[in-house]
DNA sequence: CTCCTGTCCTGCCGGC
DNA sequence: TGCCGGCAGGACAGGA
C-alpha cells in the first residue's frame, strides 16, 4: 500500500501525537513480521521520549532520546493508529504493536500481511544501517535532478518501470506512482532504463516531484488499506491518470485506451499513445 | 555486479 | 451461499 506520499502524510498526522511524549510501555504481540523485532523491543524503547519523526523513503523514523532509532515499515497491509489509553491493547485482529503514551494516547500497528516491520538501529549511524546504507536518493530532496536520476540510470538494461521500484535507485517510489510518473513523463515503462535521454530523465525527474508533492497534499491514495492515523482516507486516488484504469479512455484526450501488463510480476498502466516504445 | 523469479502473509473480489 | 483462483500499493534471498 504505502508509498513515500502515504508514509509522509502517516509520518506528518503522527509526529504531534508522538513528539515530546513518553512511551510509558510497549506491547508487542507478534515479532514475527518482515523483519522480526527484537525481544528486547520492549525494555529499549520503554521509558525513551520520542524527540522527533523523519522520513527515509518509505520508512518511518522515530528518533528516541535513548539513542536508539525506532524504524517502521508499513509494508502493503500496515496501518499507524493513535487511540485512546482507555481502548484494549488487542482490540482489532491484527494488532501487533502498541505503544503507550504519555498524555493518554496510545499507537498502534495494526498490518494483516506483516509484510511491514518495527525494528531499532542506534541513532547515530542508522544510515549506514541495512536498508539505508544503499538506498537512493529522495525524489523530494533539492539535489534530485534529471541529471542525478540518468546518472544512477545509466548502463541498466532492465526496463525503466522495475528500475523505479528499485529503492536503491530512487527512494520511496511504489508501484502506482511509479505509473503515473512514466505517464506523465511521456515514457514508456517497458524502455530500458539506460537507454533514457537527458531530456527524458528531466521530465521524469520533475514528474515523480510533482506527483509525490500533489499526492501528499492530498493526503496519499486510498485503493484499499491506507488510513490516516485518524481515520481519513487519501484523495490522490480521485487524481490517477493510468493506475487501475484499464480500458478508460487517457485523460491527454488523445484517444488512446490505458493498457494494463505485467512487470516483474507487477501490473504496468500506461497510454500506449502517450508512452510510446520507440 | 545486474537482473529476474519466487516467496513471505492475509483479505477480498469475481466466477462458477 | 460456498469454494476457489487470482490479485494486491513491498522487499529480499537466491540463482542465472
Amino acid at each position: 500500500m504505502p508509498e513515500l506520499p502515504e508514509v509522509e502524510t502517516v509520518r506528518r498526522s503522527l509526529a504531534p501525537e508522538l513528539e515530546n511524549r513518553k512511551i510509558t510501555r510497549a506491547v508487542v504481540r507478534r515479532r514475527d513480521m518482515r523483519v522480526r523485532a527484537p525481544e528486547n523491543f520492549e525494555s529499549l524503547v520503554s521509558g525513551a521520549a520520542v524527540r522527533g519523526t523523519t522520513r527515509r523513503g518509505k520508512y518511518i523514523l522515530i528518533e528516541l532520546s535513548n539513542e536508539r532509532m525506532l524504524v517502521v515499515h508499513l509494508g502493503m497491509s500496515g496501518r499507524l493508529k493513535i487511540v485512546p489509553a482507555s481502548t484494549d491493547y488487542l482490540e482489532e485482529k491484527h494488532d501487533h504493536l502498541a505503544l503507550e503514551l504519555s498524555g493518554g494516547a496510545k499507537m498502534i500497528m495494526n498490518d494483516p500481511r506483516r509484510f511491514g516491520s518495527f525494528q531499532l538501529l542506534r541513532r547515530e549511524n542508522w544510515t549506514q544501517e541495512k536498508p539505508f546504507a544503499a538506498m537512493g536518493p529522495e525524489p523530494l530532496g533539492a539535489d534530485f535532478t534529471g541529471v542525478v536520476l540518468l546518472e544512477r540510470l545509466a548502463g541498466r538494461a532492465r526496463n525503466i518501470k522495475s528500475a523505479l521500484l528499485d529503492q536503491n535507485i530512487v527512494a520511496g517510489v511504489g508501484n502506482i506512482y511509479a505509473c503515473e510518473a512514466l505517464f506523465k513523463a511521456g515514457i514508456h515503462p517497458a524502455r530500458a532504463a539506460g537507454d533514457l535521454n537527458r531530456a527524458e530523465a528531466d521530465r521524469l525527474a520533475r514528474a515523480l516531484r510533482e506527483i509525490m508533492e500533489e499526492a501528499i497534499a492530498c493526503g496519499g491514495t486510498t485503493l484499499k488499506d491506507h488510513k490516516l492515523p485518524d481515520g481519513e482516507r487519501g484523495r490522490y486516488g480521485e487524481k490517477l491518470s493510468v493506475y487501475a484504469k484499464e480500458g478508460e479512455l487517457c485523460v491527454n484526450k488523445c484517444g488512446g485506451e490505458i493498457q494494463r501488463f505485467v512487470q516483474s510480476q507487477r501490473a504496468s498502466y500506461y497510454c500506449p499513445r502517450c508512452q510510446r516504445e520507440r
